[in-house]
RNA sequence: GGUCGGUUAGCUCAGUGGUAGAGCACUUCGUUCACACCGAAGGGGUCGUAGGUUCAAAUCCUAUACCGACCA
């Protein structure tokens, strides 16, 4: 048949990825004596377009299920997406003023309505691109964290537990993105240190008698200020502790209390209080029953009836600090580094702002996902993980749930014109648990998306109705070191919780993608790499191998394009070698009765490989699977295999048996390498001449190793063979011998053990005779106790010759003068293994013959 | 400040006590009928630094420097 001589994935990928799905291979299996195997997978945002990252999560985790299947499990993996609030509706939010439409004059169902509308038209990009990264996911289990199951799951969880008490309301002080104008959690924000300054104000006392300064990297939240403190151990402060203090520019009047969070070591040991503004403050106004006035609105603006009202919080902060100069309060300024939050979501500096929210009490849920993980249940991979949800959990505080947006899963709180509250699934629910007094509002936030994520192993298959308890729990988690406690954290509490069973007994945590130089990729950066362009110029194959290839326990991958080219040829070389051997096969193979050494060495070679690949896939090693494999079919099957075999092919009494191991190998190697690389391993299937063959690679079975494959005495024989023509090619490279230039003789003093054949064929020698010969001038080399003498006369070059040797020379002598050393130690010899010991008495051995032929050559060659 | 990773050839990384490895890049040679997206040969590393344990340390221990991530 004709092939071309370069892999095409274009030509390959999107067809068996259709043949697949029609045969329905996405679906879970109708087999019921397969044991189970179930991946949800992390739901990527309907906003979202395939990323670097996404192409190596989402791969991994169709590496498991199509091994998992490969090893005769019942895999099912249910894919779908998130809502995900904050995002979405900003996004769309910007669409809309684009259009000149804002969202506040839409109103809330009107833009709800537009979010709608806008997920039909663009909401599935995500999940066409995951196609194309060839994922065997069951499509028509697709899941939706807004869907209406799923918002009825969302609904029953929210209503239990505020029945249960574990979510309340409270006023605090929370991360407000004054952009995005909601709340965030704790874990959305990062901390940041910037420059900025650090500002000393005099505050007098009423009385005249002087004041107390304060050091302030917010002066403009002064106007909220309700005391001044200072720790009571401060010597400065004694005796002043309840003098009345005049707030300056505003002149309201203000305690100076005494409270631990001031640090005496820090600025002048005394700290404004602004309780609505600073989680701080707001606990020591709390200790000391202080008034919280809010002074900044949802926009960061000053909302205070004053000068400054109307001013965003920068501009704030410079009328007042000019104010204050004017006025004489502003002691001086200097240089700080001041710690700021910033939220992910907006990328704006949090204001730190007094509201009310709901919450989910978070120290008995964690105390049962702590549990899960410390007795084994649920098992980090790479291990190390684990002490990072330990710590995280072990320190863990209340769960601010809602957020201030339209977006979303609206909180089932109804409230009657009291402000009594009731959970409920729908206001008629409310009403009768509320009797007689009439319900007149529904709560206006929505919940934070992860308290929907977060059900996401369960909810997907069908909770609370019907779960398929033999689904749950899943198998395997996979995701990225960013999420462990947004959503691994949540999952597994929620899990524990609500079904009464955790929801994963793995988690796999991947590396995160970098660019080549180590930066985070980034499309506003401009470091991001859109991988679709990448899979429409290599082919998903080789982008699943390059990284793929790279994801072991590492925290970080590099990518680049160096990879993808290596992992382009590494197809290619895949496609001409199965090329080759079907050029070579005429008909179905047969098994032939006897192998020669050649054959038992690769498939004995195969043995040790499939153990390697099945233990690395098992571990979650995919960059040892893949070199295994990478290792076993260049090294092993294409340079010395299929070269060694060549001959017998040609010879139609020969070639049974070559055939036969080449494709039987090539059947296991293309099976092991189908997860990582599942197109062309399929293509190349599927013209293997196999007698009974699976309709698909992806259905066939795990290579079934026979045991007496595995022979390492043969395979000490035949890699003997191969150094000898290593060293014999070694030996002509060196004196400049073409390759082409066959070698009509060579002398041969020892027993090579049948490899004659291999050494003639393999080193281009015309003849070999045992023996010395005499009377011409030769070159030698001895390796593994064998002498090779090549006749150079008029093939060769004296003075490299005696370059050549003078090298050897000289390494060889280091080399035996480490070994010497190492030998007349009686204590290495007394206590190191006699193997190790021996070892190394034969290696100077050797040396020691090596130096000893060196110098008789000197002498015959007179130089 | 705390915790966890990392530091090995020019680059990206394997290597958990026994003479330092791979891929890429580089040098030389080669279009021999699978593949030049290829083949053969080769050069290149005091394994971050300093101590220690051991007959023997890239590997184990201690300290330390630098890079990164996370937490406070």
């Amino acid at each position: 048949m004709e092939l071309s001589s370069k892999y095409d994935a274009s030509q390959v990928e999107s067809k068996w990825y259709q043949a697949w799905e029609s045969a329905g291979l996405f679906q879970h299996s109708k087999d019921e004596r397969k044991p189970l195997f179930t991946i949800t997978i992390p739901p990527p945002n309907i906003t979202g377009s395939l990323h670097m990252g996404h192409s190596l999560c989402y791969p991994i985790q169709d590496v498991i299920g199509r091994y998992k299947r490969l090893r005769g499990f019942n895999v099912l993996i249910i894919p779908g997406q998130d809502h995900a609030g904050i995002a979405t509706q900003s996004v769309v939010s910007k669409q809309l003023k684009q259009q000149g439409i804002s969202p506040s004059d839409l109103g809330r169902d009107k833009f709800v309505e537009k979010v709608w509308e806008w997920r039909q038209i663009s909401g599935d990009t995500i999940i066409q691109q995951f196609r194309s990264l060839g994922c065997a996911f069951d499509w028509s289990r697709l899941c939706f964290t807004l869907g209406d199951d799923y918002a009825n799951a969302v609904l029953k969880v929210f209503i239990e537990w505020f029945n249960r008490g574990l979510i309340y309301r409270g006023k605090r002080v929370v991360n407000w993105d004054p952009v995005l104008q909601t709340s965030v959690s704790d874990i959305e924000t990062e901390r940041k240190t910037i420059s900025g300054k650090l500002y000393h104000v005099r505050y007098p006392f009423k009385d005249g008698s002087g004041g107390v300064t304060v050091a302030t990297t917010r002066p403009e939240t002064m106007l909220g200020d309700v005391a001044v403190a200072v720790n009571p151990s401060d010597k400065r402060y004694e005796g002043l502790i309840g003098k009345v203090l005049l707030l300056p520019l505003v002149g309201r009047e203000i305690p100076l209390i005494a409270d631990s969070y001031p640090d005496p070591e820090f600025g002048t040991g005394a700290v404004k209080i602004t309780p609505a503004h600073d989680p701080n403050d707001y606990e020591v106004g709390v200790r000391h029953e202080l008034d919280m006035p809010l002074v900044l609105d949802e926009r960061a603006k000053v909302s205070l009836e004053c000068k400054y009202r109307g001013l965003d919080r920068n501009a704030a902060r410079k009328a007042i600090v000019a104010d204050l100069e004017e006025k004489g309060f502003l002691v001086s300024i200097e240089d700080h580094q001041i710690p700021i939050i910033i939220s992910e979501r907006s990328g704006e500096v949090v204001e730190p702002l007094l509201s009310e929210q709901w919450f989910v009490r978070q120290t008995e849920l964690a105390s049962l996902g702590i549990e899960a993980v410390q007795s084994g249940k649920i098992k980090f991979t790479p291990e190390r993980y684990t002490k990072v949800y330990l710590d995280w959990m072990a320190g863990i505080r209340d769960w601010c749930i809602s957020r201030q947006l339209w977006w979303g899963h609206r909180i089932p709180v109804y409230y009657t014109e009291s402000g009594r509250a009731f959970a409920a699934f729908s206001k008629e629910d409310a009403q009768v648990q509320a009797g007689g007094q009439e319900i007149v509002r529904q709560d206006d936030d929505v919940l934070d998306t992860w308290f929907s994520s977060g059900l996401w192993p369960f909810a997907t298959q069908g909770w609370p109705e019907h779960l398929d308890q033999d689904r749950y729990p899943t198998d395997v988690l996979v995701t990225d070191r960013n999420i462990i406690y947004l959503w691994v954290a949540r999952m597994i509490m929620m899990g524990i919780d609500l079904v009464g069973e955790i929801p994963f007994r793995d988690v796999c945590i991947h590396a995160t993608v970098m660019t080549e130089d180590g930066r985070r990729m980034s499309k506003s950066l401009g470091t991001g790499v859109d991988p679709t362009e990448v899979i429409g110029r290599v082919g998903a194959d080789a982008l699943r191998y390059t990284l793929l290839s790279q994801a072991g326990s590492n925290q970080e991958i590099r990518y680049s394009e160096r990879r993808v080219d290596d992992a382009r040829n590494l197809c290619n070389k895949i496609w001409n070698a199965a090329r080759f051997i079907l050029m070579n096969v005429d008909g179905p193979i047969q098994e032939p009765s006897t192998l020669e050494p050649a054959d038992k060495w690769l498939l004995s070679r195969l043995a040790s490989t499939e153990q390697e690949v099945r233990k690395a896939y098992d571990g979650f090693d995919f960059q040892r699977a893949a070199s295994a494999l990478y290792q076993f079919f260049w090294s092993e099957l294409c340079d010395w295999y299929l070269e060694v075999c060549k001959s017998r092919l040609t010879n139609p009494d020969q070639q049974q048996a070559p055939i036969w191991v080449l494709v039987k190998s090539m059947e296991s190697f293309l099976t092991m390498l189908h997860p990582i690389m599942p197109h062309i391993t399929e293509e190349i299937f599927q013209h293997l001449p196999l007698g009974d063959k699976v309709p698909f690679i992806m259905t066939n079975q795990w290579p079934q190793i026979p045991s007496n494959w595995s022979d390492p005495s043969t395979e000490s024989t035949v890699e003997r063979w191969f150094s000898l023509v290593r060293a014999v090619r070694a030996l002509r490279a060196d004196m400049d011998i073409d390759p082409k230039k066959a070698l009509a003789t060579a002398y041969v003093v020892g027993d090579l053990k049948g490899g004659e054949d291999v050494l003639r064929t393999q080193a281009w020698i015309g003849e070999i005779i045992q023996g010395v010969p005499a009377g011409m001038r030769t070159v030698s080399t001895t390796i593994e106790g064998v002498d090779v003498h090549l006749p150079i006369e008029g093939v060769i070059d004296l003075d490299r010759l005696t370059k050549k040797l003078t090298f050897d020379e000289a390494k060889f002598s280091d080399e035996l003068g480490k070994l010497n050393q190492r030998l007349s130690n009686p204590q290495f010899v007394e206590r190191a293994k006699p193997e190790v010991v021996e070892r190394e008495q034969s290696a100077q051995a050797d040396l020691q013959d090596r130096l000893e032929k060196i110098k008789l050559l000197r002498q015959l060659l007179g130089v």
